[in-house]
DNA sequence: CCAATAAAGGACTAAATTATCTTTTTTTGT
DNA sequence: ACAAAAAAAGATAATTTAGTCCTTTATTGG
């Protein structure tokens, strides 16, 4: 459903979203150990990613990637445009790109649903709010136990 | 969520179920046509699906593939487990191989219950169960109108 | 100004998936 | 027996996605 770039972007940003600001700015090498990410791939994304006003950047020393109010305002549904486009995402399960309410393949009423569902609420949170669910549940985004590294 | 392979073996096998029995057998061609799939990766496809006992096959004139009994007891599951496996199935929305109910990833939640309802549903009902339903619900598996040539 | 640091940019490599081609084996009807 | 038809089998090719490497550009602190 997603690519593993586009699971990487929301990830990133994510984490962005809950340890950076204008001036903590965070490293790409950082991002990528933190979240256990190939880091010259990770790399390469954050530049498409700051290409398309989702994170900002300064370079040298005392660089790294950030989080600007504009970047904190858009949603995930963003990020999977920018990374995936629309195409895979809205996808018949089956591959049919005839299905639909009104001609639907075998399983359409089965996946549909969740699909709008999912959908709407990644267009519906700005990655704001959604940093404030993820602290507030203590969600998780990385295997290892980085808040300690933060605090 | 299914790759190209576990869909064109997916629909192949309904198609199937729906046209085919042990004396009306179909050619990989006929449903490469019917379907609008690549031929020679069909072909192969249903190679792996025979030998998996999803389908059967004849060879020689008036040979080809069709359903038996056995067959039409298997599941949809079935097949993606032979087609990719379970893993992609199975992996968090966001890649993370530690996300669990118990130690969820932001939108583990939104995904979880979408993913239980289409397995449960892909486990519990047999390939004719399904051709049943969509006999009776005149739902589709091809761009192409091919109830006509069947008739 | 200079050295160090970090992102940007571009070229390249690797792996997986998708798709094709060719040959062999089996079966059928004549 | 033989010719035609179809799947089985195996090798190969193309495409997409994932991942790496190297050079350039910008920024900072001394």
């Amino acid at each position: 459903m997603l690519s593993n770039a586009a699971q990487y972007a929301i990830r990133s940003i994510l984490y962005l979203a809950l340890y950076s600001n204008a001036t903590q700015r965070v490293r790409a090498k950082k991002i990528s150990q933190d979240l256990e990410v190939p880091q010259p791939f990770l790399a390469k994304l954050l530049q498409r990613l700051g290409g398309a006003d989702l994170v900002s950047s300064s370079k040298g020393p005392t660089g790294g990637f950030y989080l600007n109010k504009a970047n904190r305002n858009k949603t995930v549904w963003d990020i999977i445009v920018t990374v995936d486009g629309t195409e895979k995402f809205n996808q018949c399960f089956l591959g049919l790109h005839t299905c639909s309410d009104t001609n639907p393949c075998p399983v359409h009423f089965s996946v549909s649903p969740f699909k709008q569902a999912i959908k709407k609420d990644f267009k519906g949170k700005t990655i704001a709010q959604f940093a404030e669910e993820i602290k507030k549940r203590g969600t998780v985004l990385s295997l290892k136990d980085f808040d300690a590294l933060h605090e």
